[in-house]
DNA sequence: CGGTTTGTTGAAAACACTCAAGTACCGTGG
DNA sequence: CCACGGTACTTGAGTGTTTTCAACAAACCG
Protein backbone atom coordinates (compact mmCIF):
# COMPACT_ATOMS: atom_id res chain seq x y z
CA UNK A 1 0.00 0.00 0.00
CA UNK A 2 2.98 2.14 0.70
CA UNK A 3 4.57 1.90 -2.43
CA UNK A 4 2.31 1.54 -5.28
CA UNK A 5 -0.99 3.00 -6.08
CA UNK A 6 -3.93 1.91 -7.46
CA UNK A 7 -4.89 5.16 -9.41
CA UNK A 8 -8.92 4.94 -9.33
CA UNK A 9 -10.37 6.49 -12.29
CA UNK A 10 -13.14 7.56 -11.83
CA UNK A 11 -14.40 6.63 -15.13
CA UNK A 12 -13.49 3.14 -14.18
CA UNK A 13 -16.27 3.23 -11.66
CA UNK A 14 -18.70 1.14 -13.53
CA UNK A 15 -21.92 -0.34 -12.82
CA UNK A 16 -22.17 -4.24 -11.54
CA UNK A 17 -23.42 -5.75 -14.84
CA UNK A 18 -26.49 -7.83 -12.95
CA UNK A 19 -27.38 -4.22 -11.87
CA UNK A 20 -27.61 -3.01 -15.58
CA UNK A 21 -29.23 -5.83 -16.38
CA UNK A 22 -31.75 -5.88 -13.97
CA UNK A 23 -32.17 -1.98 -14.17
CA UNK A 24 -33.61 -3.08 -17.83
CA UNK A 25 -35.49 -5.71 -16.87
CA UNK A 26 -38.35 -3.97 -16.41
CA UNK A 27 -40.05 -0.78 -16.41
CA UNK A 28 -39.96 1.52 -12.92
CA UNK A 29 -42.54 3.82 -12.03
CA UNK A 30 -43.61 6.60 -9.83
CA UNK A 31 -45.81 4.69 -8.16
CA UNK A 32 -42.99 1.84 -7.30
CA UNK A 33 -40.52 4.50 -6.07
CA UNK A 34 -43.33 6.45 -3.97
CA UNK A 35 -43.82 3.04 -2.65
CA UNK A 36 -40.38 1.84 -1.72
CA UNK A 37 -40.03 5.67 -0.27
CA UNK A 38 -42.74 5.37 1.60
CA UNK A 39 -42.16 2.11 3.04
CA UNK A 40 -38.83 2.57 4.26
CA UNK A 41 -40.00 6.38 6.25
CA UNK A 42 -42.60 4.33 7.40
CA UNK A 43 -40.40 1.39 9.00
CA UNK A 44 -39.07 4.52 11.25
CA UNK A 45 -41.85 6.41 11.98
CA UNK A 46 -45.64 5.59 11.17
CA UNK A 47 -46.28 8.65 8.50
CA UNK A 48 -49.69 10.16 9.03
CA UNK A 49 -51.74 9.98 5.81
CA UNK A 50 -50.99 13.71 5.17
CA UNK A 51 -47.55 12.70 4.75
CA UNK A 52 -48.14 10.41 2.54
CA UNK A 53 -50.37 12.38 0.56
CA UNK A 54 -47.27 14.84 0.83
CA UNK A 55 -45.01 12.45 -0.65
CA UNK A 56 -46.92 11.82 -3.50
CA UNK A 57 -47.44 15.34 -4.24
CA UNK A 58 -43.71 15.65 -4.65
CA UNK A 59 -44.49 13.78 -7.97
CA UNK A 60 -42.69 15.26 -10.67
CA UNK A 61 -41.08 13.14 -13.20
CA UNK A 62 -38.51 10.85 -11.39
CA UNK A 63 -34.43 11.67 -12.37
CA UNK A 64 -32.74 9.10 -13.84
CA UNK A 65 -28.78 9.01 -13.80
CA UNK A 66 -26.82 6.38 -14.85
CA UNK A 67 -24.26 3.97 -13.52
CA UNK A 68 -21.06 6.14 -12.23
CA UNK A 69 -22.34 9.34 -12.72
CA UNK A 70 -20.98 12.45 -10.06
CA UNK A 71 -23.63 14.39 -8.10
CA UNK A 72 -21.81 17.46 -8.08
CA UNK A 73 -22.87 19.31 -4.59
CA UNK A 74 -24.28 21.22 -3.16
CA UNK A 75 -27.07 18.67 -3.66
CA UNK A 76 -30.72 19.41 -4.63
CA UNK A 77 -32.21 17.47 -2.01
CA UNK A 78 -33.95 14.00 -3.15
CA UNK A 79 -34.70 11.03 -2.31
CA UNK A 80 -32.79 7.82 -3.96
CA UNK A 81 -36.15 5.37 -4.85
CA UNK A 82 -34.07 3.04 -6.68
CA UNK A 83 -30.31 2.33 -7.51
CA UNK A 84 -27.02 2.57 -5.23
CA UNK A 85 -25.04 5.30 -4.82
CA UNK A 86 -21.89 6.61 -2.22
CA UNK A 87 -20.48 9.13 -0.56
CA UNK A 88 -16.77 8.91 -1.00
CA UNK A 89 -13.66 10.88 -0.61
CA UNK A 90 -10.45 10.67 -2.31
CA UNK A 91 -6.78 10.66 -1.52
CA UNK A 92 -4.45 12.86 -3.30
CA UNK A 93 -2.72 10.24 -5.30
CA UNK A 94 -6.18 8.51 -5.66
CA UNK A 95 -6.44 6.16 -2.97
CA UNK A 96 -10.43 5.69 -2.90
CA UNK A 97 -12.60 5.40 0.36
CA UNK A 98 -16.28 4.86 0.35
CA UNK A 99 -17.85 6.65 3.51
CA UNK A 100 -21.77 5.20 3.21
CA UNK A 101 -23.98 3.89 0.98
CA UNK A 102 -27.31 5.12 -0.32
CA UNK A 103 -29.93 2.76 -0.66
CA UNK A 104 -33.60 3.00 -1.89
CA UNK A 105 -35.64 5.30 0.33
CA UNK A 106 -32.35 7.33 1.73
CA UNK A 107 -32.59 10.77 1.43
CA UNK A 108 -29.56 13.01 0.05
CA UNK A 109 -29.04 16.54 1.15
CA UNK A 110 -32.27 16.69 3.35
CA UNK A 111 -29.79 17.32 6.63
CA UNK A 112 -31.33 20.78 8.34
CA UNK A 113 -27.97 21.48 9.46
CA UNK A 114 -25.86 21.81 6.62
CA UNK A 115 -23.34 19.16 7.38
CA UNK A 116 -20.31 17.68 6.60
CA UNK A 117 -21.50 14.67 5.29
CA UNK A 118 -23.49 16.02 2.94
CA UNK A 119 -20.59 17.68 1.55
CA UNK A 120 -18.80 14.60 0.46
CA UNK A 121 -18.61 13.34 -3.19
CA UNK A 122 -21.31 11.47 -4.09
CA UNK A 123 -21.49 8.92 -7.49
CA UNK A 124 -24.08 6.73 -8.67
CA UNK A 125 -22.85 3.30 -8.63
CA UNK A 126 -25.60 1.76 -10.30
CA UNK A 127 -28.57 3.30 -12.67
CA UNK A 128 -30.51 5.54 -10.21
CA UNK A 129 -33.63 6.94 -9.89
CA UNK A 130 -34.34 9.61 -7.60
CA UNK A 131 -37.70 11.69 -6.66
CA UNK A 132 -36.79 15.34 -6.12
CA UNK A 133 -37.15 16.49 -2.42
CA UNK A 134 -37.03 20.35 -2.70
CA UNK A 135 -40.07 21.22 -1.27
CA UNK A 136 -39.57 19.15 2.15
CA UNK A 137 -37.21 21.52 3.76
CA UNK A 138 -39.98 24.46 3.66
CA UNK A 139 -42.69 21.87 4.44
CA UNK A 140 -41.18 20.55 7.48
CA UNK A 141 -39.79 23.91 8.75
CA UNK A 142 -43.28 25.45 9.13
CA UNK A 143 -44.28 22.63 11.48
CA UNK A 144 -46.76 20.73 9.03
CA UNK A 145 -45.57 16.94 8.74
CA UNK A 146 -44.29 16.61 11.85
CA UNK A 147 -44.02 12.65 11.67
CA UNK A 148 -42.53 13.28 8.28
CA UNK A 149 -39.75 15.33 9.97
CA UNK A 150 -39.41 12.59 13.06
CA UNK A 151 -38.83 10.00 10.16
CA UNK A 152 -35.89 11.86 8.44
CA UNK A 153 -34.64 12.58 11.90
CA UNK A 154 -34.38 9.26 12.43
CA UNK A 155 -33.19 8.55 9.42
CA UNK A 156 -30.48 11.03 9.86
CA UNK A 157 -29.48 9.11 13.35
CA UNK A 158 -29.25 6.04 11.42
CA UNK A 159 -26.47 7.35 9.23
CA UNK A 160 -24.89 8.53 11.53
CA UNK A 161 -25.05 5.18 13.15
CA UNK A 162 -23.65 3.24 10.03
CA UNK A 163 -20.74 5.78 9.94
CA UNK A 164 -19.94 4.90 13.93
CA UNK A 165 -20.04 1.07 12.85
CA UNK A 166 -18.09 2.19 9.71
CA UNK A 167 -15.28 2.57 12.04
CA UNK A 168 -15.22 -0.14 14.04
CA UNK A 169 -15.36 -2.05 11.34
CA UNK A 170 -12.10 -0.59 9.37
CA UNK A 171 -10.32 0.11 12.77
CA UNK A 172 -10.69 -3.23 14.77
CA UNK A 173 -12.21 -5.89 12.48
CA UNK A 174 -10.10 -8.47 9.91
CA UNK A 175 -11.06 -8.52 6.53
CA UNK A 176 -13.36 -11.91 7.25
CA UNK A 177 -15.56 -9.66 10.02
CA UNK A 178 -15.06 -6.22 7.82
CA UNK A 179 -17.41 -8.30 4.79
CA UNK A 180 -19.64 -10.50 7.23
CA UNK A 181 -20.30 -6.99 8.89
CA UNK A 182 -20.97 -4.66 5.82
CA UNK A 183 -23.44 -7.43 4.25
CA UNK A 184 -25.65 -7.69 6.94
CA UNK A 185 -25.85 -3.48 7.82
CA UNK A 186 -26.92 -3.51 4.05
CA UNK A 187 -29.18 -6.98 4.20
CA UNK A 188 -30.90 -4.67 7.46
CA UNK A 189 -31.54 -1.59 5.44
CA UNK A 190 -32.77 -2.73 2.42
CA UNK A 191 -35.16 -4.73 4.45
CA UNK A 192 -36.29 -1.57 5.94
CA UNK A 193 -37.33 -0.38 2.30
CA UNK A 194 -38.65 -3.86 1.72
CA UNK A 195 -36.35 -5.16 -0.89
CA UNK A 196 -35.32 -8.16 0.61
CA UNK A 197 -36.69 -11.83 0.16
CA UNK A 198 -35.73 -13.35 3.58
CA UNK A 199 -31.60 -13.74 3.60
CA UNK A 200 -31.62 -12.53 -0.05
CA UNK A 201 -30.70 -9.31 -1.21
CA UNK A 202 -29.71 -7.65 -4.49
CA UNK A 203 -25.63 -6.73 -4.32
CA UNK A 204 -24.79 -4.72 -7.63
CA UNK A 205 -21.45 -3.66 -5.91
CA UNK A 206 -18.11 -4.74 -7.99
CA UNK A 207 -15.85 -6.12 -5.67
CA UNK A 208 -14.02 -2.73 -6.45
CA UNK A 209 -16.84 -1.39 -4.42
CA UNK A 210 -16.47 -3.25 -1.78
CA UNK A 211 -12.83 -3.03 -1.34
CA UNK A 212 -12.84 0.93 -1.46
CA UNK A 213 -15.62 0.76 1.50
CA UNK A 214 -13.98 -1.74 3.65
CA UNK A 215 -10.38 -0.78 3.13
CA UNK A 216 -9.26 -3.84 1.47
CA UNK A 217 -7.94 -4.69 -1.65
CA UNK A 218 -9.79 -5.84 -4.58
CA UNK A 219 -7.83 -9.30 -4.61
CA UNK A 220 -8.34 -9.71 -0.97
CA UNK A 221 -12.00 -8.89 -1.03
CA UNK A 222 -12.44 -11.74 -3.98
CA UNK A 223 -10.45 -14.12 -1.73
CA UNK A 224 -12.34 -13.59 1.07
CA UNK A 225 -15.47 -13.67 -0.73
CA UNK A 226 -14.63 -17.36 -1.62
CA UNK A 227 -13.87 -18.48 1.55
CA UNK A 228 -16.83 -17.45 3.01
CA UNK A 229 -18.96 -19.05 0.16
CA UNK A 230 -16.55 -22.01 0.72
CA UNK A 231 -17.82 -21.99 4.36
CA UNK A 232 -21.32 -21.65 3.31
CA UNK A 233 -21.39 -18.47 5.34
CA UNK A 234 -23.09 -16.67 1.31
CA UNK A 235 -24.04 -17.21 -1.94
CA UNK A 236 -23.24 -14.75 -4.38
CA UNK A 237 -24.49 -14.91 -8.14
CA UNK A 238 -25.77 -12.86 -10.31
CA UNK A 239 -25.88 -9.86 -8.26
CA UNK A 240 -28.19 -11.28 -5.77
CA UNK A 241 -26.32 -12.37 -2.25
CA UNK A 242 -27.25 -15.48 0.39
CA UNK A 243 -26.93 -14.98 3.54
CA UNK A 244 -26.92 -18.73 4.41
CA UNK A 245 -26.22 -18.75 8.24
CA UNK A 246 -27.19 -15.40 9.66
CA UNK A 247 -26.60 -16.07 13.09
CA UNK A 248 -23.34 -17.08 12.51
CA UNK A 249 -22.07 -14.25 10.30
CA UNK A 250 -23.82 -11.99 12.94
CA UNK A 251 -21.49 -13.45 16.02
CA UNK A 252 -18.31 -13.39 13.38
CA UNK A 253 -18.87 -9.85 12.65
CA UNK A 254 -20.21 -9.09 16.21
CA UNK A 255 -22.93 -7.12 14.26
CA UNK A 256 -26.19 -5.72 15.88
CA UNK A 257 -29.25 -4.39 14.24
CA UNK A 258 -29.67 -0.85 15.20
CA UNK A 259 -32.94 0.28 16.13
CA UNK A 260 -34.38 3.33 15.39
CA UNK A 261 -36.72 3.87 18.17
CA UNK A 262 -33.58 4.48 20.34
CA UNK A 263 -32.45 7.57 19.07
CA UNK A 264 -36.12 8.81 19.71
CA UNK A 265 -36.63 12.66 19.86
CA UNK B 1 -5.67 -10.32 15.08
CA UNK B 2 -7.80 -12.97 14.19
CA UNK B 3 -6.76 -15.22 17.08
CA UNK B 4 -5.65 -14.25 20.25
CA UNK B 5 -6.77 -11.43 21.18
CA UNK B 6 -6.11 -8.41 23.83
CA UNK B 7 -9.13 -7.95 26.33
CA UNK B 8 -8.75 -4.20 26.85
CA UNK B 9 -9.76 -4.43 30.47
CA UNK B 10 -11.47 -1.25 31.00
CA UNK B 11 -9.36 -0.84 34.73
CA UNK B 12 -6.47 -0.96 31.93
CA UNK B 13 -7.34 2.73 30.87
CA UNK B 14 -4.97 4.22 32.60
CA UNK B 15 -3.49 7.95 32.70
CA UNK B 16 -0.35 8.89 30.96
CA UNK B 17 2.50 9.67 33.72
CA UNK B 18 3.22 13.04 32.34
CA UNK B 19 -0.19 13.92 31.91
CA UNK B 20 -0.97 13.24 35.90
CA UNK B 21 2.58 14.70 36.33
CA UNK B 22 1.56 18.28 34.32
CA UNK B 23 -1.73 17.83 36.24
CA UNK B 24 -0.94 18.53 39.61
CA UNK B 25 1.55 20.77 38.73
CA UNK B 26 -0.57 23.75 39.19
CA UNK B 27 -4.07 24.92 40.48
CA UNK B 28 -6.51 25.20 37.66
CA UNK B 29 -9.37 27.48 38.15
CA UNK B 30 -12.62 28.07 36.93
CA UNK B 31 -11.44 31.43 35.78
CA UNK B 32 -9.13 29.12 33.59
CA UNK B 33 -11.64 26.72 32.50
CA UNK B 34 -13.76 29.95 31.21
CA UNK B 35 -10.98 31.44 29.38
CA UNK B 36 -10.35 27.68 27.52
CA UNK B 37 -13.95 27.60 26.55
CA UNK B 38 -14.56 31.01 25.40
CA UNK B 39 -11.27 31.05 23.30
CA UNK B 40 -12.65 27.98 21.63
CA UNK B 41 -15.53 28.82 21.16
CA UNK B 42 -14.45 32.19 19.38
CA UNK B 43 -12.28 30.75 17.53
CA UNK B 44 -15.54 29.32 16.10
CA UNK B 45 -17.32 32.32 15.78
CA UNK B 46 -17.00 35.75 17.25
CA UNK B 47 -19.47 35.39 20.84
CA UNK B 48 -21.55 38.32 21.85
CA UNK B 49 -20.72 39.82 24.93
CA UNK B 50 -23.95 38.41 26.93
CA UNK B 51 -23.15 34.89 25.39
CA UNK B 52 -19.34 35.41 27.17
CA UNK B 53 -21.41 36.90 30.04
CA UNK B 54 -24.24 33.67 29.57
CA UNK B 55 -20.97 31.05 29.82
CA UNK B 56 -19.76 33.00 32.83
CA UNK B 57 -22.65 32.75 34.80
CA UNK B 58 -22.59 28.59 34.69
CA UNK B 59 -20.02 29.03 37.07
CA UNK B 60 -20.57 26.39 40.02
CA UNK B 61 -17.56 24.35 40.72
CA UNK B 62 -15.79 22.19 37.95
CA UNK B 63 -16.50 18.69 38.22
CA UNK B 64 -13.34 16.54 38.82
CA UNK B 65 -13.01 13.21 37.16
CA UNK B 66 -9.44 11.01 37.52
CA UNK B 67 -8.48 9.18 34.52
CA UNK B 68 -10.05 6.54 33.33
CA UNK B 69 -13.49 7.15 34.39
CA UNK B 70 -16.24 6.01 32.32
CA UNK B 71 -18.99 8.90 32.33
CA UNK B 72 -21.80 6.78 32.05
CA UNK B 73 -24.96 7.91 29.55
CA UNK B 74 -26.79 9.79 29.23
CA UNK B 75 -24.64 12.47 29.56
CA UNK B 76 -25.27 15.52 31.61
CA UNK B 77 -23.90 18.24 29.08
CA UNK B 78 -21.16 19.74 29.95
CA UNK B 79 -17.97 21.36 28.57
CA UNK B 80 -14.64 19.90 29.03
CA UNK B 81 -12.38 22.25 29.97
CA UNK B 82 -8.93 20.50 30.80
CA UNK B 83 -7.80 16.93 30.05
CA UNK B 84 -8.61 14.93 27.63
CA UNK B 85 -11.53 11.86 27.45
CA UNK B 86 -12.72 9.96 24.10
CA UNK B 87 -15.78 8.10 22.93
CA UNK B 88 -15.26 4.39 21.88
CA UNK B 89 -17.16 0.69 21.00
CA UNK B 90 -15.81 -2.35 21.77
CA UNK B 91 -16.43 -5.22 20.27
CA UNK B 92 -17.90 -8.15 22.25
CA UNK B 93 -14.25 -9.79 22.68
CA UNK B 94 -12.74 -6.68 24.10
CA UNK B 95 -10.89 -4.67 21.12
CA UNK B 96 -11.53 -1.46 21.61
CA UNK B 97 -11.99 1.07 19.00
CA UNK B 98 -11.80 5.03 19.93
CA UNK B 99 -13.96 6.63 17.48
CA UNK B 100 -12.65 10.09 18.30
CA UNK B 101 -10.98 12.04 21.02
CA UNK B 102 -12.69 14.93 23.16
CA UNK B 103 -10.09 17.96 23.96
CA UNK B 104 -10.75 20.82 26.75
CA UNK B 105 -13.39 23.12 25.09
CA UNK B 106 -15.09 20.76 23.54
CA UNK B 107 -19.04 19.95 24.71
CA UNK B 108 -20.17 16.75 25.63
CA UNK B 109 -23.58 15.93 25.76
CA UNK B 110 -24.99 18.92 23.92
CA UNK B 111 -26.34 17.97 20.23
CA UNK B 112 -29.72 19.09 19.89
CA UNK B 113 -30.93 15.48 18.51
CA UNK B 114 -30.14 12.88 20.77
CA UNK B 115 -27.75 11.97 18.17
CA UNK B 116 -25.98 7.89 17.77
CA UNK B 117 -22.25 9.76 19.06
CA UNK B 118 -23.63 11.01 21.42
CA UNK B 119 -24.79 7.39 23.33
CA UNK B 120 -21.08 6.17 22.73
CA UNK B 121 -19.48 5.53 25.65
CA UNK B 122 -17.16 7.86 26.95
CA UNK B 123 -14.37 8.18 29.11
CA UNK B 124 -11.33 9.98 30.66
CA UNK B 125 -8.05 9.29 29.35
CA UNK B 126 -6.45 11.54 31.46
CA UNK B 127 -7.79 13.83 34.99
CA UNK B 128 -10.05 16.19 33.61
CA UNK B 129 -12.45 18.90 34.45
CA UNK B 130 -15.67 20.14 32.98
CA UNK B 131 -18.18 23.00 33.41
CA UNK B 132 -22.04 21.49 34.03
CA UNK B 133 -23.63 23.04 30.61
CA UNK B 134 -27.05 22.09 32.06
CA UNK B 135 -28.86 25.60 31.34
CA UNK B 136 -27.47 25.58 27.55
CA UNK B 137 -29.84 23.55 25.66
CA UNK B 138 -33.11 26.26 27.26
CA UNK B 139 -30.98 29.17 26.76
CA UNK B 140 -30.86 28.48 23.06
CA UNK B 141 -34.44 27.16 22.46
CA UNK B 142 -35.50 30.31 23.94
CA UNK B 143 -33.58 32.19 20.86
CA UNK B 144 -31.16 34.18 23.10
CA UNK B 145 -27.40 33.89 22.10
CA UNK B 146 -27.46 32.98 18.80
CA UNK B 147 -23.93 33.68 18.15
CA UNK B 148 -23.48 30.83 21.19
CA UNK B 149 -25.75 28.35 19.29
CA UNK B 150 -24.02 29.07 16.53
CA UNK B 151 -21.00 28.02 17.77
CA UNK B 152 -22.12 25.11 19.23
CA UNK B 153 -23.66 23.92 15.74
CA UNK B 154 -20.17 24.99 14.02
CA UNK B 155 -18.07 22.50 17.22
CA UNK B 156 -21.02 19.36 16.05
CA UNK B 157 -20.64 19.99 11.94
CA UNK B 158 -16.66 19.75 13.27
CA UNK B 159 -16.94 16.56 15.38
CA UNK B 160 -18.64 14.75 12.11
CA UNK B 161 -15.89 15.85 9.51
CA UNK B 162 -13.23 14.38 11.88
CA UNK B 163 -15.41 11.11 12.29
CA UNK B 164 -14.93 11.40 8.16
CA UNK B 165 -11.63 12.17 8.59
CA UNK B 166 -11.10 9.10 10.58
CA UNK B 167 -12.99 6.75 8.46
CA UNK B 168 -10.74 7.26 5.62
CA UNK B 169 -7.42 7.51 7.95
CA UNK B 170 -8.52 3.96 9.31
CA UNK B 171 -9.76 2.26 5.68
CA UNK B 172 -6.85 3.68 3.33
CA UNK B 173 -3.69 5.14 5.20
CA UNK B 174 -1.03 3.36 6.25
CA UNK B 175 0.13 3.34 9.89
CA UNK B 176 2.99 6.41 9.05
CA UNK B 177 -0.01 8.25 7.41
CA UNK B 178 -2.62 7.51 10.33
CA UNK B 179 -0.05 8.54 12.81
CA UNK B 180 0.82 11.92 10.85
CA UNK B 181 -2.52 12.48 10.54
CA UNK B 182 -3.78 12.15 14.16
CA UNK B 183 -1.21 14.47 15.10
CA UNK B 184 -1.93 17.06 12.53
CA UNK B 185 -5.53 17.08 13.61
CA UNK B 186 -4.83 17.28 17.69
CA UNK B 187 -2.49 20.00 17.21
CA UNK B 188 -5.28 22.02 15.04
CA UNK B 189 -7.39 21.06 17.42
CA UNK B 190 -5.61 22.45 20.65
CA UNK B 191 -4.18 25.31 18.09
CA UNK B 192 -7.99 26.68 18.28
CA UNK B 193 -8.25 26.65 22.29
CA UNK B 194 -4.82 27.93 22.84
CA UNK B 195 -2.83 24.97 23.70
CA UNK B 196 -0.01 24.69 21.47
CA UNK B 197 3.13 26.74 21.47
CA UNK B 198 3.58 26.59 17.44
CA UNK B 199 4.13 23.20 16.41
CA UNK B 200 4.66 21.90 20.51
CA UNK B 201 1.62 20.73 22.12
CA UNK B 202 0.58 18.27 24.91
CA UNK B 203 -0.07 14.57 23.96
CA UNK B 204 -0.93 12.50 27.38
CA UNK B 205 -1.80 9.18 25.66
CA UNK B 206 -0.60 5.98 25.79
CA UNK B 207 0.55 4.36 23.09
CA UNK B 208 -1.81 1.78 24.03
CA UNK B 209 -4.64 4.66 23.02
CA UNK B 210 -2.83 5.92 20.11
CA UNK B 211 -3.11 2.38 19.03
CA UNK B 212 -7.08 1.58 19.64
CA UNK B 213 -7.56 5.28 17.92
CA UNK B 214 -5.84 4.04 15.04
CA UNK B 215 -6.74 0.77 14.43
CA UNK B 216 -2.74 -0.58 15.22
CA UNK B 217 -1.18 -2.52 17.45
CA UNK B 218 0.35 -1.09 20.42
CA UNK B 219 3.49 -2.36 19.26
CA UNK B 220 3.66 -1.32 15.77
CA UNK B 221 2.50 2.09 17.00
CA UNK B 222 5.73 1.77 19.02
CA UNK B 223 7.58 1.21 16.05
CA UNK B 224 6.25 3.35 13.84
CA UNK B 225 6.48 6.53 16.24
CA UNK B 226 10.70 5.54 16.11
CA UNK B 227 10.79 5.48 12.52
CA UNK B 228 9.36 8.69 12.71
CA UNK B 229 11.50 10.15 15.31
CA UNK B 230 14.44 8.96 13.81
CA UNK B 231 13.47 11.01 10.21
CA UNK B 232 13.46 13.85 12.33
CA UNK B 233 9.47 14.29 11.87
CA UNK B 234 8.47 14.82 15.53
CA UNK B 235 10.03 14.81 18.83
CA UNK B 236 7.70 13.15 21.56
CA UNK B 237 8.90 13.34 25.16
CA UNK B 238 7.01 13.66 28.70
CA UNK B 239 3.86 13.99 27.11
CA UNK B 240 4.79 16.52 24.77
CA UNK B 241 4.85 16.38 21.07
CA UNK B 242 7.02 18.53 18.57
CA UNK B 243 6.24 18.27 14.77
CA UNK B 244 9.23 19.08 13.28
CA UNK B 245 8.55 19.31 9.76
CA UNK B 246 4.57 20.32 9.58
CA UNK B 247 4.33 20.80 6.24
CA UNK B 248 6.13 17.63 4.95
CA UNK B 249 3.88 15.77 7.61
CA UNK B 250 0.68 17.60 6.30
CA UNK B 251 1.78 16.05 2.34
CA UNK B 252 2.64 12.52 4.36
CA UNK B 253 -0.93 12.42 5.38
CA UNK B 254 -3.03 14.11 2.83
CA UNK B 255 -3.65 16.55 5.58
CA UNK B 256 -6.42 19.62 5.34
CA UNK B 257 -7.24 21.78 8.09
CA UNK B 258 -10.94 22.35 8.24
CA UNK B 259 -12.66 25.04 7.72
CA UNK B 260 -15.65 25.78 10.21
CA UNK B 261 -16.87 28.62 7.95
CA UNK B 262 -17.57 26.26 5.49
CA UNK B 263 -20.61 24.62 7.19
CA UNK B 264 -22.04 27.80 7.87
CA UNK B 265 -25.59 27.95 8.38
C1' DC C 1 11.85 0.25 47.79
C1' DG C 2 8.59 -3.13 45.35
C1' DG C 3 4.67 -3.24 42.34
C1' DT C 4 2.56 -1.47 38.31
C1' DT C 5 2.18 0.58 34.05
C1' DT C 6 4.28 2.03 29.92
C1' DG C 7 7.67 1.86 26.50
C1' DT C 8 11.04 -0.93 23.70
C1' DT C 9 13.04 -4.72 21.16
C1' DG C 10 13.55 -9.26 18.55
C1' DA C 11 11.78 -13.18 16.15
C1' DA C 12 8.21 -15.59 14.01
C1' DA C 13 3.82 -15.90 12.10
C1' DA C 14 -0.35 -14.13 10.17
C1' DC C 15 -2.42 -11.12 7.27
C1' DA C 16 -3.03 -8.27 3.38
C1' DC C 17 -1.07 -6.19 -0.80
C1' DT C 18 1.10 -6.06 -5.39
C1' DC C 19 2.03 -7.89 -9.66
C1' DA C 20 0.91 -10.55 -13.33
C1' DA C 21 -1.64 -13.53 -15.98
C1' DG C 22 -5.59 -15.72 -17.23
C1' DT C 23 -10.82 -16.56 -17.34
C1' DA C 24 -15.66 -15.39 -17.76
C1' DC C 25 -19.01 -12.45 -19.14
C1' DC C 26 -21.25 -8.95 -21.76
C1' DG C 27 -22.06 -5.65 -25.37
C1' DT C 28 -20.80 -4.10 -29.89
C1' DG C 29 -19.95 -3.98 -34.55
C1' DG C 30 -18.48 -6.41 -38.64
C1' DC D 1 -23.00 -15.24 -36.22
C1' DC D 2 -18.64 -14.47 -34.47
C1' DA D 3 -14.60 -11.84 -33.29
C1' DC D 4 -13.44 -8.15 -30.57
C1' DG D 5 -12.88 -4.96 -26.69
C1' DG D 6 -13.92 -3.97 -22.21
C1' DT D 7 -14.93 -4.85 -17.57
C1' DA D 8 -15.10 -7.74 -13.77
C1' DC D 9 -13.66 -11.81 -11.59
C1' DT D 10 -10.15 -15.35 -10.38
C1' DT D 11 -5.75 -17.44 -9.30
C1' DG D 12 -0.74 -18.00 -8.11
C1' DA D 13 3.55 -16.34 -6.50
C1' DG D 14 6.17 -13.23 -4.10
C1' DT D 15 6.54 -9.34 -1.08
C1' DG D 16 5.64 -6.21 2.46
C1' DT D 17 3.15 -4.80 6.37
C1' DT D 18 1.29 -5.62 10.66
C1' DT D 19 0.43 -8.62 14.47
C1' DT D 20 1.58 -11.73 18.08
C1' DC D 21 4.38 -13.45 21.61
C1' DA D 22 7.77 -12.86 24.76
C1' DA D 23 11.00 -10.64 27.35
C1' DC D 24 13.06 -6.74 29.15
C1' DA D 25 13.93 -1.76 30.33
C1' DA D 26 12.28 2.54 31.94
C1' DA D 27 9.26 5.46 34.34
C1' DC D 28 6.12 6.21 37.84
C1' DC D 29 3.38 5.18 42.33
C1' DG D 30 2.73 4.77 46.83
Amino acid sequence: METALRPTKLAEITPHRAAQRSSRVRAFGLAEGLQILSRRLNALTPLSPQDEAFLRGLGGPLEIQPAARELSPPQEPRFLVAGWACRFRLLSDGRRQIIGFLLPGDALGLSETARPLESCRVTTLTHCRALSAGPVPNAIREKQHTQLARALRLANALDESFLLDHIVRLGRQTANERLCHLLLELRWRLAQAGLTQGWHFPLPLTQEMLADATGLSIVHVNRTLQQMRREKLIELRHGMVHLLQPDLLAEIADFHAPDPGQWAA
